[in-house]
DNA sequence: CGACACCGTGGTAACGTTCCCACAGATCGG
DNA sequence: CCGATCTGTGGGAACGTTACCACGGTGTCG
């Protein structure tokens, strides 16, 4: 693809080759008007002909737009963020966008590095997951944002884009409720993270609003991991008699893990103990039993964040606050005890 | 972050702030040598108060260095891929060098479309896993880059970095043989992608020097998804008479959706068919009963890709066709009927 | 018929950096 | 003691593009 002189061609190339001056090369590609048909002819000719592509560096340096987005999340490698990242990814590419990608592991130092490289980078805008506890650098960022996931709501004032966590609380306790588990033990992430305080208030709002008292649950606390949620699950067996268990966990990987160490207490789910999980991610359907869960909208949270960060960039319209639906997704780790013969019983326990 | 003027700082006033030209900040940033220890501290000092940071596009403009790096793989949103994703982007960030990840869909469009927008972005070079039919185009590519997966096989005179199917496959027929399944049946991958050829005659050639005839291995295809999995497995257990099944899948999503077929037609698993899977996902993990599978060293192949196209783009040494041994993840699909009392029995079939 | 708008085009100045050359002063070897 | 080399610095061109201004030609309106 470098045709002329060995060199990639640029534009001055084009100009020549097409007998025009830059500014008319210029114009025809950038979809300018006033442009005779013969002029845009010899320029498009010439351009294939030359095999020119613009360089998106000179581009970005005079026009300031570099064309470029950059996304931080913790982990490509978690299903549930990598969907999300997906989601921008094709968003991105639609306005001839390309995206960079960083992950942060949850890590402050590995954050602020990123965000470092990406302003060099000169990306016209990112959107961040940030870590817990770096708020202040946010404020004085100096470039377009849109934060993603639980941490929006600590920062009133910016455009943020994540799935409406209260709603997706009511979903659980009610599907939870209705087959005859009032009252979930719950497996939460550590105590650092914000998704744990999102989730675990709207749990205690949704107690209130069914006149229970949220202090009775039994709660666990361990990373957002298969390793932890088997952890927690462990304890919380030991520390619970032998009557039906039914826990809400976290997220999915929580409850994966969980699942295991249910089996491995020589328990049976959902017949001793009922698992809902949370997040959505396809790993949930291979588990045995198949994981009941929340499935958040990972991959539409990231194209709605792309959406409002161009809108950002853009300066169209306020900063917008936007919490996506999540989904009930009914496998088979719940027991349903609300039924005539309750499946306890009917496994002889 | 834009101290200066409401703009962000440039090079310029950074050399104003510390009374020095702006040939002097560029040595001492650019960590040149010569340069007095009053002008260094100057210039440092100059730098944090200005809030300067070097930017990227200028630097590539002039130098012919982006740095920008780009992965082509066909869904960051496979746990496979995105380990290989997230390895590269690990390696890169130590070089301070950012990355660029494209997800293809094995569509040839999409890698077309994404080969341009990298080119255009002026990236340093790429980590490409290319789509079957679109040979041609990467040798006039003009950029330096790697290939990555089974592909490689096809380019002799370009780096590459994959797993070594070879040896992953007599890890795989071995540990069956052991267990005493001799003529596993295949559970492969769509016709058109390379991957399938490439396991397809590793298994051939292991069959050879083990004397076993390859032409009496049934064998099943679809794609490389759960979905996929469970219909190749549904069509391969109408086919076959009622004696133990071993299946051989060319993929984990296949193998976990050959599992769930076994499952729904009232089978067991590993009592009825055994069941080995190929890549090492983690959902292999969770599933009931644990899948045993071959595990890939994805994250490995990410970071010594971008090895690779580092080498490649200081002009180092040769290009390198570099395979990575696998590792056997043993869990629990595969019956040992090699044992006294064979597990078929011991169920009572 | 003259003033004026508009169309299509070309020329040129930036954008922020690196690379190369020039130059002044210090150091050094013969 | 003089030419040569080295040290530390500054100046300016160039990278490829876009934005802006200027210009000649044509049509329109008062």
């Amino acid at each position: 693809m470098n045709n002329v002189a060995g060199r990639r061609a640029t534009i001055i190339d084009v100009a020549k080759h097409a007998g025009v001056s830059k500014s008319t090369v210029a114009r025809v590609l950038g979809g300018s008007t006033n442009i005779s048909e013969e002029a845009r002819d010899r320029v498009l000719k010439a351009v294939t002909a030359t095999g020119y592509e613009p360089n998106q560096l000179a581009v970005g340096m005079r026009s300031g737009r570099s064309g470029l987005l950059a996304i931080v999340i913790p982990d490509v490698t978690n299903p549930f963020w990598a969907e999300v990242a997906r989601g921008a990814q094709d968003r991105a590419a639609r306005e001839d966008i390309s995206l960079l990608i960083f992950s942060s592991d949850w890590d402050a130092d590995k954050e602020a590095t990123h965000l470092r490289s990406l302003r060099r980078a000169r990306v016209d805008g990112a959107i961040i997951n940030p870590v817990a506890d770096n708020f202040g650098d946010l404020s004085r960022f100096g470039l377009p944002f849109v934060l993603i996931g639980s941490s929006a709501e600590r920062f009133p004032d910016t455009s943020s884009v994540g799935s409406d966590i209260a709603q997706a609380v009511r979903l659980g306790m009610d599907v939870l409720a209705a087959s005859g588990h009032r009252q979930p033990a719950l497996l939460l992430g550590p105590r650092s993270r914000l998704a744990r305080a999102r989730f675990l208030r709207s749990v205690h709002e949704h107690c209130v609003e069914r006149d229970i008292d949220p202090a009775i649950l039994p709660m666990e606390e361990s990373e957002y991991t298969v390793e932890g949620g088997h952890q927690a699950m462990t304890r919380l067996l030991e520390r619970k008699g032998r009557e039906h268990l039914a826990v809400f966990a976290a997220n999915d990987l929580i409850a994966l893990g969980a699942i295991m160490a249910v089996r491995e207490a020589g328990l049976s789910c959902p017949n001793d103990v009922s698992v809902l999980g949370f997040d959505g991610i396809p790993a949930g359907a291979f588990s045995w039993p198949g994981l009941t869960t929340i499935e958040k909208p990972g991959r539409q949270i990231g194209v709605r964040a792309v959406d409002s960060l161009l809108d950002e960039i853009a300066g169209r319209g306020e900063h917008g606050r936007i919490f996506l639906p999540c989904r009930l997704v009914q496998r088979g780790s719940i027991a349903d005890l609300s039924a005539q013969a309750p499946v306890r019983m009917a496994a002889g326990g």
